[in-house]
DNA sequence: CGACTCCTTGACAGCGTTCAACAGTAGTGG
DNA sequence: CCACTACTGTTGAACGCTGTCAAGGAGTCG
């Protein structure tokens, strides 16, 4: 086990979470726009956000791309209930993440540990909350709409005092709201000319 | 899994379901278009279809509507991690659904059932697989391919030989997918003359 | 039969996309 | 230090897909 997870280390120290007591997390470091695991890849490790900024995304045959989720310092991603990963992710930014191998965290889950269990349901009802909330969005949203409830959405999530710089950029927020990027530029033109 | 065993004992059959063995469900009617459940209700019950259909949905202010999800005789709904149901869930048609007290079937989940959190898990990573499709769906594709995916959704679902009857109107397809029940319309037109 | 609901179809408008030009910034190398 | 390039974001103009509005057909029910 050990073994499997130095070849991902960085010779760093390790570190424990409250997440799965037991289990030995090691800090990996992924670069701009490169990918941390593909959809319906073995979904080997789950990882945590230490700085930087993530997006998990499904892609169609023809490179249309919707972004499910993005990630910030903090927050997990990459946990599954079954063996595959259902979305591709990718570092938006140069990101230092934590990651632990699954068994290792979840090894007794896969046996008789309630706790574990429970840990991955949580975080699976997180993400299908927000799923849901992004359906409607999707679905029945106007563009201005969209973009101003993405800046609600990240001041929420980055915490700012007044100003917030956006770790993504605008193709980003446009797979992530189902627009174009010219859409969202002009969305947050009509947004700032009033008053925002 | 979660199939459904009937025995004839009483002429009438009975259900058992496999998940929380010890639990009794008893049978309840809805009529066509009557509330089940609210968004952000207490989650006291899980549900069984047994026949008839269901869509689960949420509401803008204004009455714009997105329905997350249809569910079909054998599918179970309802279930949630937290305390309250995050969506609405109407009666499509008249159906009949087994319902279960949660307390009682997940009632060892809240304390130390592993065989029940799992199952919600399952069933919560289901709908979570389900909802990122849909989000695909919904961001980007267009109102023909839109239509398609939900014809092929349910021509797998209602596993019917041939031909097959859609429970749901055009207004709730077109809530389902995003669209307008005009551009549903013309969809199902426009599949039609190219054969299908 | 009339009233109602649901669906289809047509005409047109509008929102968001597509195509295009341009500004701002950063990186590179002369 | 400045040209050159590459990349990102903004803005404009025209197009087109989908929405809106409207009419009419098909089916159901009292």
């Amino acid at each position: 086990m050990l073994d499997i997870i130095s070849r991902h280390s960085t010779g760093r120290p390790e570190y424990r979470v409250a997440i799965g007591e037991s289990a030995f997390w090691s800090e990996f470091k992924y670069i701009k726009d490169t990918e941390i695991f593909a959809e319906n890849e073995t979904a080997d490790y789950i990882y945590q956000i230490v700085s930087g900024a993530v997006r998990t995304l499904k892609l169609l045959p023809d490179g249309r791309r919707q972004i499910g989720a993005f990630y910030l310092p903090g927050d997990i991603f990459g946990v599954e209930n079954g063996d595959a990963h259902r979305l591709t992710a990718e570092a938006i930014v140069d990101t230092k993440v934590l990651l632990a191998k699954r068994t290792r965290i979840f090894g007794e889950f896969s046996k008789e540990s309630l706790r574990g269990t429970r840990e991955v349901l949580k975080l699976l009802a997180r993400s299908l909350q927000h799923a849901e909330n992004h359906l409607l969005l999707l679905g029945r949203q106007t563009s201005v709409e969209k973009v101003a409830a993405f800046l609600i959405e990240m001041d929420r999530r980055l915490q700012s005092p007044g100003a917030f710089i956006l770790p993504m950029n605008r193709r980003d927020i446009a797979d992530y709201l189902g627009l174009t990027i010219e859409s969202v530029s002009r969305a947050l033109s009509i947004l700032q000319s009033e008053g925002l």
